[in-house]
DNA sequence: ACGTCCTCCTGTTCGC
DNA sequence: TGCGAACAGGAGGACG
């Protein structure tokens, strides 16, 4: 379940779990999960120390000591620690055996996540993390009206667009677009400098309602994996009826991806 | 440069 | 009930 406040709460957990661990060495079961080459990546990584865990929109940023990797858990990453006495599941593809005797394990069901290694010091202006747009606790909004200007995409394909704003996934489109009180079919040129200004100040806010509901449900990390109490807490996102007018909520594609949205509340 | 479609995977839900 | 189709919280690349 990784969005932005996914990816955080996940980041803090982990950080408390393996911070200054070092890395013993690496196997990679299912390789495909590592861009680029897999014993490059394991040579890299093996004898490292890791130093610090951080987080750029849906980016884990895992820094060594001489070197960094990032890790994108796409849809269904996570991130285990077991001891090596435990089997591995079918799903667990990447594992870090860790020198204290423990295993990072990495697992994910679609294989969609991917892991690179980057440069310690420069991985912020280097590909791919050179290319996402701010977060929206610092975006600027200006220069988003002028993107906004010159686009006739749905305002809804923009939010998921990780050069425009950088962490808001499929869930909090739908949720922002809800709290916004518009269309998420709404062309982007079609909002006002206002709007734009609203749009970073609710997606913010509800970027931090969710990361601190996350926050609070992190104790199964290495059987039931995270899900954050911000479920309970969804306005539109697979619900039935607008929670402001009751009437039912529909259900649409655009750009390929479920949006949901009150015709009434959302104009 | 921009927008649309496809692809990478597996598991679950939906519809006939 | 059974079975194939559609869909699921993402993003990068191909193509027009």
């Amino acid at each position: 379940m990784p969005e932005l406040p996914e990816v955080e709460t996940v980041r803090r957990t982990l950080k408390n779990l393996v911070l200054n661990a070092k890395i013993i060495n690496v196997t990679a079961i299912y390789d495909k999960i590592i861009s680029g080459d897999t014993n490059k990546f394991i040579d890299a990584v093996s004898g490292q120390t890791i130093r610090d865990i951080g987080r750029v929109g849906k980016y884990l940023i895992f820094i060594l000591d001489d070197i960094a990797f990032i890790s994108h858990l796409r849809m269904e990453g996570k991130y285990n620690i077991a001891g090596p006495e435990v089997e591995i599941n079918k799903h667990e593809h990447i594992i870090f055996h860790l020198a204290d005797n423990r295993e990072l394990r990495y697992q994910d069901t679609r294989k969609f996540g991917r892991m690179e290694l980057v440069s310690r010091d420069t991985y912020l202006s280097e590909p791919p993390l050179n290319k996402l747009g701010p977060e929206p606790f610092f975006a600027d909004a200006e220069i988003l009206y002028e993107k906004l200007k010159r686009s006739r995409l749905p305002i809804k394909s923009l939010l998921l667009d990780q050069r425009f704003l950088n962490g808001i996934g499929n869930i909090y489109a739908n949720e922002i677009c809800y709290r916004l009180k518009i269309d998420p079919r709404t062309p982007g040129n079609r909002l006002t400098e206002k709007q734009t200004d609203e749009l970073i100040k609710v997606a913010g806010e509800i970027l931090n309602e969710a990361i601190e509901l996350g926050g609070t449900t992190i104790h199964s990390f290495t059987t039931g994996g995270i899900s954050g109490l911000f479920q309970t807490k969804l306005s539109v996102h697979g619900q039935k009826s607008c929670p402001s007018c009751q009437s039912p909520v529909a259900k649409i594609a655009i750009g390929g991806r479920g949006t949901y949205f009150c015709k009434n509340c959302q104009k």
